[in-house]
RNA sequence: GGGCCCGUAGCUCAGCUGGUUAGAGCGCGCGCCUGAUAAGCGCGAGGUCGGCCGUUCAAGUCGGCCCGGGCCCA
């Protein structure tokens, strides 16, 4: 390549990597972010809401998905003339973060109690030590949010652990409190009774493994009916003590049994189908048993662990009942099931307690197992059931079962747990209602995920029994019961509170263990009430983010109230339960039209607190399976945006020289070809020593190398850089990845290679068109601000035409959040211009006049739009060409352009058929033999419908250059050469015809296509006899087709065909040869690396055919390849030849 | 076990309200062009649209069941 010329008025492009380190440094240098902030102030809003990652952990390529995703709207929408604000936020709260923290500080290794030795460690360096986990890895996500262009900003971040932020979730919950809707219940926990803890969901999924249990079928004496027994199923027996009520399913069939046992006759009811063999007395539905009474295989000792104020010992009705498994009906014991406790909640049923937090019976449990571990209870309560002849059946089940993660022998338990909710349940229509009026992407998620969960909706489990989280804001009185809630320190100075740390630091000051010392004299005696103990769940903290960023109502209510609700918000789609709910949720119950009133608020109706919500897939690796740090599959981020991967090394002789160890894992997601290696370098640098990638037995992020290779790379200390060897993709290609590959609901398939795929699809096309463009602007001495001569040529009409219907269609999906169409559109654009504009306009560019001032600023104009066009896709490749095309400031400043200019809609279509015909031509070449650079005398071209020739008519021309013929003709002769074959409209008819369809299909393909033809084109219709009468055939009910016939070198689809005179006579022959010359001139242009513009003097000899195509296009070939001597004599080269003739060639450049 | 999503060419993915040669890119094979040149282009071969059953004149598209993958929940 021509390095680039200082003096040129169009700079060339950089490959990725040096366009985003430029650009990147340019922005920083001129504060272009803030600069585009600063120019949207007093424009109208569209709001986007940060949700907030945890900085403890390092990112991944999920978070790069969601970032770019996240950035693409906000950059569009200011573009499209909006202020867009990107307020950062950090969520910092939650069990995460402590369990890092407690890692950290080796409570987590073995079946150490994690929450005793929080304790012991003191909840005040704990605090702090959470804080410092937060922002282990800021920088990490600060250098990644740069790398990959996503603008957002870091310094007017919310933090979740601030006091602003904390007293705004104090708000909510003073609000929530004070309807009514924050109150204390039980909630199913699973336990850890060894640990003393509830566990997060997570760590049970973790510990899942199949064990053996009791399958044990029970029987429950009716009352009032000797001998009759209701039949349920359990694999906990230990729980039949606790047992309260059985649910049937009011729709199943349930069967009366009588059995013979021992002499006696007994009856016992169970399903039909579920019942054990005997005679079938009768059947009853569900509901005909509900209320029926039984006596309670134990009787529960009266006080306070048996609560049975509610239903108790009878039979409930319940949705949840199945016949999978069981009998059908199913044995509640609320204190130990999550379903169970549900039912109680729905069909207000008691409750017994027999088991404590430490997983041993307390003393108010039957005599035979008080003081056991509920797990050992089993087998006696089994045994003496038995004895009483209680027990239908029973055996062993295989199932899966958790155990504590941290002690892999500790079963857990469920076991209701005091704590506060929120009455969330009851507000399920409003959220219902909410939600219908969010545009979901994609829909389904609307009615389905989002949707089902909304209508399965419970209570809201707020309190966490934990250390590190915004404090529940509820005090009480020890000596008179009295509760208060507080909406902020300010609340509480004014009520008198003491105990506040002034020398702690102000944030702390809110949180544990500080807050818990704050006392305030309650108002009814006078005693000082306490705070309770519970932190509350971190996910309503994320939830109040819309006002809780401005410390709202506190303070910042102008920004609260022009931010809300959101116009955009996106994440993955694990968010649903997560981030997306805690949102609605929060508030449908905290922003209805009254609230909103009483803090001067228009009331915003629904939805809130978003409009807009892009649902993300996951990031999978090339299998499909999710991308895991642990398992080590992902491709390393920092490989795809700057080639260098950062890793451990570990050292063994067992490994051969030249090759590198990591996991499989590791190996497949960076995917070299079969001979690229890797470079080894101690600092990421160039050079280093090539070494291929082997699948090992190698930890993450680790390699293990042979102790040679690693001296002789120069490592040292255990760190070391593996080098890709080839250019990275850089965050262009990585964002275009995301946007263009699938729609971003989808998993996405993440690899090297697909990335770089979508490079060479998109990038490097546009960078080419772009290299094209200053090549040859350059020469030309192009000035965008010369005046432009009139647009005459075909193809500038044409590819102003498909940019401005680009422009219209890229702005259209993305007003609807329809990322990939928008990447898709662009996509197709610029292949079109590279691949036919450019490439048909080629000899323009090199030419003179107002003609190749046209396409000059033909192609200026369309690259400018592009550039503006993909600023929100690609904003580094984006700004380059800006910045080299016009100069200005920033393309990310720029408005979105406006789509003007001629409609050449129907230019488009008539293009689209000059392709099509020109491909049919190529392959009609290729099927012959007969290379493009031969001339050849003509084609012919017919076309199934003949209203297109006239309109064809004005571009045979591109046709006729594209198949390097003399003449083209357009439907001439057309039987000769083709079959007309007419099929029929089954979209028109279809609906028409009915079941008749299939005869009129059979009619027409028995006719003969021209008959039928004719008779459509000359509008008098072709007759069809049907069972029902004769139908005539119209132009709109058939479909015309041409097909070449036999013994012609021809090409067709379904709408045209094309033939060629392949023949060649002399004349043809000698300017084939010509071309060939040229060819050979110009390769050895290439070879001696000349200037574009150099001049040559050329030397030829070759045979009497050879000299005479030389003479004869004389002209032409110095023109061409700018030769300003060409001698035919003999004068040195390699002797070759050329279609079969002897030839030599020699050029030397024109010294200026 | 439940819910949702996905299953289309060797690979990665499109395919609108059901309408008759099912598309693209990559890869592969063959070839071309070259004043965009460590680029560019064309042609070709590749598909029981996961399977079965149904609705319909007509199903990749709608419904049911099953199989496989993913996610969420249990």
């Amino acid at each position: 390549m021509a390095p680039s010329d200082p003096t040129a008025r169009f700079e060339e492009l950089p490959g990725p990597v040096g366009i985003e380190e430029e650009v990147l440094a340019y922005w920083k240098e001129v504060g272009i972010f803030e600069q585009s902030l600063r120019q949207g102030e007093g424009r109208p809003r569209f709001v986007f809401y940060e949700g907030p990652p945890t900085a403890n952990g390092t990112p991944h390529n999920g978070h790069v998905l969601t970032r770019v995703i996240k950035d693409l709207f906000p950059r569009y929408k200011t573009m499209r003339g909006f202020h867009v604000e990107r307020k950062a936020g950090w969520d910092t709260h939650g069990l995460p973060v402590e369990i890092e923290v407690e890692k950290a500080l080796g409570m987590r290794d073995g079946s150490t109690n994690s929450r005793e030795a929080v304790l012991a460690y003191g909840l005040d360096n704990f605090a702090r030590r959470c804080i410092e986990s937060v922002f282990t890895y800021t920088e990490a996500w600060e250098d990644l949010t740069e790398r990959v262009g996503f603008w957002v900003d870091m310094g007017q971040a919310y933090v979740t652990y601030h006091r602003e932020y904390v007293e705004s979730v104090w708000w909510a919950l003073a609000e929530l409190y004070k309807r009514g809707l924050l109150y204390q219940g039980k909630k199913i926990v699973w336990w850890w009774p060894e640990g003393g803890t509830a566990l997060s969901n997570g760590e049970v999924g973790e510990g899942y493994r199949d064990v053996d249990d009791p399958s044990v079928t029970a029987r429950f004496p009716v009352e009032g009916q000797p001998d009759t027994y209701l039949l349920a199923w359990t694999t906990t027996p230990w729980t039949l003590p606790s047992n309260v009520a059985l649910a049937v399913g009011p729709e199943l069939d349930y069967a009366f049994v009588e059995l013979e046992e021992d002499g006696r006759t007994l009856v016992v009811i169970a399903a039909v189908g579920l019942h054990p063999e005997g005679k079938v007395l009768r059947t009853v539905k569900g509901a005909e048993l509900i209320g029926l009474r039984y006596a309670p295989l134990y009787a529960p000792t009266p006080g306070p662990t048996a609560d049975l104020s509610g239903l108790h010992f009878q039979v409930v009705g319940a949705a949840h009942v199945s016949l999978d498994a069981g009998t059908g009906i199913v044995h509640t014991a609320p204190a130990y099931g999550e379903a169970d406790y549900q039912l109680r909640l729905e069909a207000g049923l008691g409750i017994i307690e027999l088991v404590g937090p430490d997983g041993r019976f307390l003393p108010q449990a039957p005599e035979l197992i008080r003081g056991r571990y509920f797990k050992e209870a089993d087998k006696d309560i089994i045994r003496e059931l038995r004895s009483r002849g209680l027990i239908q059946h029973s055996g062993t089940i295989r199932h899966s079962y958790p155990f504590s993660p941290r002690s892999k022998d500790d079963p857990l338990m469920q076991l209701a747990r005091p704590g506060w909710f929120i009455r969330t349940s009851a507000f399920k229509d409003l959220a219902l209602e909410n939600n219908a009026e969010v545009n979901w992407l994609p829909e389904h998620v609307k009615q389905g995920r989002f949707g089902d969960f909304l209508r399965n909706n419970v209570d809201w489990a707020l309190s966490r029994e934990r250390f590190w989280g915004t404090p529940l804001p509820i005090w009480q009185c020890r000596s008179c019961g009295t509760e208060q809630a507080f909406a902020g320190v300010d609340d509480l100075v004014a009520a008198g509170a003491t105990g506040f740390d002034p020398d702690v630091d102000r944030h702390l000051q809110v949180h544990r263990p500080w807050i818990d010392r704050v006392r305030v004299p309650c108002a009814s005696c006078g005693e000082p009430m306490q705070r309770v103990i519970e932190v509350i769940d971190c996910w309503f903290d994320s939830g109040c983010m819309p006002f809780a960023q401005w410390g709202f109502p506190h303070r910042g209510q102008a920004r609260f109230k022009e931010s809300f609700p959101a116009d955009f918000i996106s994440e993955a789609v694990d968010q649903t339960r997560g981030w997306f709910y805690s949102l609605m949720m929060i508030s449908t119950l905290l922003f209805d039209d009254e609230t909103c009133r009483r803090y001067g608020i228009d009331p915003v109706g629904f939805p809130r607190p978003y409009r807009n919500c892009v649902v993300l897939g996951h990031v999978c690796d090339m299998e499909g399976k999710k991308e895991s740090k642990s398992v080590g599959n992902y491709t390393s981020p920092q490989l795809v945006l700057t080639g260098k991967m950062p890793l451990r090394y570990v050292l063994d002789p067992a490994m051969p020289r030249g090759v590198a160890g990591m996991s499989d894992a590791a190996v497949r997601s960076i995917d070299l070809g079969a001979d690229e290696r890797m470079r080894l370098s101690p600092d990421g640098s160039g050079g280093g020593l090539p070494v291929a990638l082997k699948g090992w037995k190698a930890g993450k992020e680790t390699v293990v190398l042979n102790p040679e290779d690693a001296a002789a790379a120069g490592l040292s200390e255990g760190r070391c850089f593996l080098v890709a060897p080839f250019e990275p993709p850089g965050a262009d290609a990585f964002r275009w990845l995301f946007f263009a590959s699938n729609p971003p609901w989808n998993n996405t398939r993440l690899s090297l290679r697909a990335i770089r795929e979508g490079q060479r699809e998109f990038h490097l096309r546009l960078a080419n068109v772009f290299q094209f463009f200053t090549i040859y602007a350059n020469i030309a001495g192009f000035d965008p601000a010369s005046p432009a001569p009139p647009r005459d040529s075909v193809l500038d009409r044409w590819i102003l035409g498909q940019s401005r219907a680009m422009v219209v269609e890229v702005g259209r999906q993305l007003d609807g959040y329809r990322i990939y169409e928008a990447a898709r559109a662009i996509a197709a654009f610029v292949d079109g211009l590279s691949n036919w504009y450019v490439r048909r306009s080629r000899a323009r560019f090199w030419g003179e006049g107002p003609d190749a001032q046209a396409a000059l600023h033909t192609l200026y104009e369309v690259l400018c739009t592009l550039s503006r066009v993909i600023a929100p896709f690609t904003p580094f490749l984006a700004e380059a060409m800006f910045r080299r095309l016009e100069g200005g400031t920033s393309v990310h400043l720029q408005s979105w352009p406006e789509s003007q200019g001629e409609d050449t809609a129907e230019l488009g279509e008539e293009m689209a058929l000059v392709r099509e015909i020109c491909s049919l031509g190529l392959a009609a070449r290729a099927k012959v033999g007969v290379k493009v650079r031969q001339p050849l005398r003509a084609v012919e071209v017919v076309l199934a419908d003949p209203a297109a020739q006239e309109r064809l008519a004005p571009l045979l021309d591109l046709v006729r250059e594209e198949l390097n013929v003399r003449e083209v003709h357009l439907g001439r002769r057309a039987e000769d050469f083709v079959q007309f074959r007419v099929k029929a409209d089954f979209k028109s008819l279809g609906a028409r015809l009915g079941k008749e369809m299939k005869l009129c299909a059979q009619a027409l393909a028995g006719a003969d296509g021209a008959t039928v033809r004719a008779a459509v084109l000359s509008g008098q219709g072709f007759p069809v006899e049907l069972p029902s009468g004769t139908v005539y055939l119209q132009q709109e009910d058939v479909v015309l087709e041409v097909v070449p016939r036999e013994g012609f070198q021809a090409a067709g689809s379904a709408v045209a065909v094309v033939a060629l005179h392949a023949e060649l006579d002399e004349d043809l022959r000698q300017e084939g040869l010509a071309r060939e010359l040229l060819n050979r001139v110009q390769v050895a242009r290439k070879e001696a690396d000349l200037p574009y513009i150099a001049r040559i003097e050329v030397r030829m000899e070759g045979d009497a055919a050879v000299l005479e195509a030389a003479r004869r296009f004389e002209h032409h070939l110095c023109q061409e390849a700018l030769i300003t001597l060409l001698d035919l004599v003999p004068g040195g080269g390699e002797a070759e030849a050329v279609d079969g003739h002897p030839f030599r060639l020699s050029i030397l450049p024109v010294q200026v």
